[in-house]
RNA sequence: GCCCCCGUAGCUCAACGGACAGAGCGCCUGCCUUCUAAGCAGGAUGUCUGAGUUCGAUUCUCAGCGGGGGUACCA
């Protein structure tokens, strides 16, 4: 917001270092890390650096960057805006006068308001794909991760300007899927439960139940493996049949897995998410055949069927490596059968050429980053340019206190289950802490605080670490927590509300603003670059942070400064109009880490 | 074997190569007749080890120790 000052300034330095000789480094600007100070900061530690290594000076580089301090502050003077220069230890603080920024950054807040902190339009579309669960499985806490995660960097990146389109990819064919539909088929058909969750989970349930049926058990009698083995035939029948398209069980297959989308669309709309576009793993299934020959054809795959292999790719010694990177793969079976390779493949070229996207980002589990990399390493070879702009959002597994969870074992955390636990323990804490929410809206401010702090505690900690998931600790209502910031933003409101109405002309702050009310101005005047910042680097976690000191400013700012109560009309006006840009920010921030901001709690 | 990620306070996590390494939880002390105490103010502890690069290293390089993951016909 400053960047006019910061040429300015820029410039006269510059202008300086040219008559005295002095080879300048890049300047380096930060904000003055000094808690109640407003203003920018930049050093000269590099600059004299490289004026001892040209041979020039002799003085230490701490002592020569102190003087370049110096004289650069004397040579600025004075400059609009700037209320006072310090040279001190080797940086260079420039001081805003606060009154002329204070107005400067709400009044912007309040023009721009929703879009307070938009970037400007890129030239460039972008895919996230995310949501990519198994379907005749049920939707656990880890999905509710990958889901979160790819939500709100799509939001990031999208508020940062970019053209972007969602994507979900479910996985609806492969053997998990079969097994499911086998027992389905032989002891349950028609016992399905009614409602879209109950459903959904009954798969899984049938899921673990087949699994123990079809799993070889130690000391198992001669009896119990020709069972076993009977039903593993009956099972592999059916696949095959699936295979060639048997009507009886394509449409099984139609029917249940509907039942699992069902639950899955739930999900999404719970979680706030709006697809653009759905990708089936059994739509893409026929087109990687395809791309095999064409691969073939084009000398990057290499074809070993006729000696009884596969089809596959050496990636390093196509890319020309001599150091083993990305080493070789198999793009087709032997039987003939595609893989999740040769899928991601297929589903690549329809995200370049169907739907045009510049950038493609895979928000999947770390532990296919190789996996990805191959793929995209082959895009490369394919010839495709946007594989340069092909990004894996790796995340760490979530994990339970016993151990990795296991759909097979039924070993796993729902989301649903966690929600509606969330609702229910803010419903117990909203009957003794708000006593003023309507009781018809209380479920639903439950939920929205409940989710808040679920969302938030799945944001808060860098993508790359595992979490071991702790419902205590993840609905959590209090510190740093989503919750936190929802209350900042409640109360900002609860402020505005008995206000009532009053003058929102341009703002003036021409008093002694406390120190309280310059932090708070100051940190909803980062809230633009870090939006950039955070979609730049793909990390939510850069906005979850900033959300939560700019509430923790805003909470100190609440009960340092009594608004309401201040005396003078137009110190008032001005401080209702921070509280305003401070709820419009805190809102924004909000937002984008997909929490909902309720109105009151 | 090779590759990737991680190692920071009692616990869970932060920190564009820069000015005193920050939060939350837990523990202790205050603060609700003033805009909502899901809050505020205050209090104690810390960079795995060893070299190197640099004016300056939690951050970069190398080695070691410890943990997790991946390593062509699973997804």
């Amino acid at each position: 917001m400053f960047t006019q000052e910061q040429q300015i300034i820029e410039a006269k330095i510059k202008e300086f270092c040219a008559a005295h000789d002095i080879p300048l480094a890049e300047l380096k600007w930060q904000p003055i890390p000094f808690s109640g100070e407003w203003g920018f900061a930049t050093s000269f530690f590099q600059t004299a650096a490289n004026e001892a290594r040209a041979g020039k000076g002799g003085k230490p580089v701490p002592q020569r960057a102190q003087e370049m301090a110096e004289q650069v502050k004397a040579q600025i003077g004075s400059v609009d805006g700037i209320s006072r220069i310090n040279a001190v230890k080797g940086y260079l603080n420039l001081y805003f006068s606060t009154s002329t920024y204070a107005s400067r950054v709400v009044d912007e807040v309040l023009a721009s308001g929703f879009n307070f902190g938009r970037g400007t339009k890129k030239n460039e579309r972008v895919m996230v794909e995310y949501a990519q669960p198994n379907t005749h499985h049920s939707f656990h806490i880890g999905h509710a991760r990958n889901t979160i995660l790819g939500e709100v960097l799509a939001r990031l990146v999208e508020f940062a300007g970019y053209e972007t389109i969602r994507a979900s990819y479910p996985g609806d064919l492969g053997l998990g899927v079969i097994t499911v539909m086998w027992i389905y088929d032989k002891l349950y058909k028609g016992q399905e439960p009614d409602g879209v969750h109950e459903r959904g989970q009954w798969l899984a349930k049938l899921y673990v139940e087949a699994t123990a049926m079809l799993e070889k058990q130690e000391n198992e009698t001669s009896e119990q493996s020709a069972q076993r083995e009977a039903y593993d035939a009956e099972r592999r029948e059916m696949y095959r049949k699936w295979d060639v398209g048997d009507e009886y069980v394509r449409n099984l297959w139609r029917e249940t897995r509907e039942w699992s989308l069902e639950e899955l669309r739930e999900v999404l709309k719970m979680l706030n998410v709006k697809m653009d576009v759905w990708f089936y793993e059994s739509e893409v299934d026929e087109p990687s055949k395809v791309i095999v020959d064409e691969l073939i054809a084009k000398d990057i795959a290499t074809d070993e069927r006729p000696q009884g292999g596969a089809v596959i790719v050496k990636i390093d010694e196509k890319l020309g490596l001599t150091k083993e990177k990305y080493r070789t793969n198999v793009i087709l079976r032997k039987d003939g059968t595609t893989l999740y390779l040769t899928k991601d493949l297929a589903l690549a070229r329809i995200k370049f050429e169907q739907y045009h996207v510049d950038r493609s980002i895979y928000v999947v589990d770390s532990r296919q980053a190789l996996h990805l990399q191959q793929a995209f390493a082959i895009l490369k070879l394919w010839g495709f340019p946007q594989s340069e702009k092909c990004y894996h959002l790796g995340y760490g597994v979530v994990n339970l206190p016993e151990g990795a969870m296991s759909a097979r074992r039924g070993r796993v955390v729902l989301f649903k289950d966690v929600a509606d636990e969330a609702v229910k323990r803010v419903l117990a804490v909203e009957s003794e802490k708000s006593g003023d929410i309507p009781v018809n809206e209380r479920e639903k401010i439950a939920y929205q605080i409940g989710m808040g702090a679920l969302v938030y505690s799945m944001l808060s900690m860098d993508n790359n670490k595992d979490i071991i998931f702790d419902i205590n600790e993840a609905l959590s209502f209090d510190g740093r927590t989503g919750p936190y910031i929802q209350n900042a933003y409640v109360r900002a409101n609860s402020i505005l509300k008995k206000s009532g109405t009053f003058n929102v002309q341009p703002s003036t702050f021409d008093y002694e603003l406390t120190k309280h009310e310059i932090e708070l101005i100051e940190l909803i005047s980062r809230f633009p670059q870090t939006v950039e910042q955070a979609a730049n680097e793909y990390r939510p976690l850069v906005m979850a942070a900033y959300a939560y000191d700019l509430a923790n400013t805003f909470h100190s700012f609440y009960h340092a400064v009594n608004v309401m109560q201040t005396e003078d009309e137009k110190i008032r006006n001005a401080r209702l109009q921070l509280v305003m840009a401070a709820r419009q920010t805190i809102e924004n921030a909000l937002r984008l880490l997909d929490i909902q901001a309720p109105e009151v709690m």
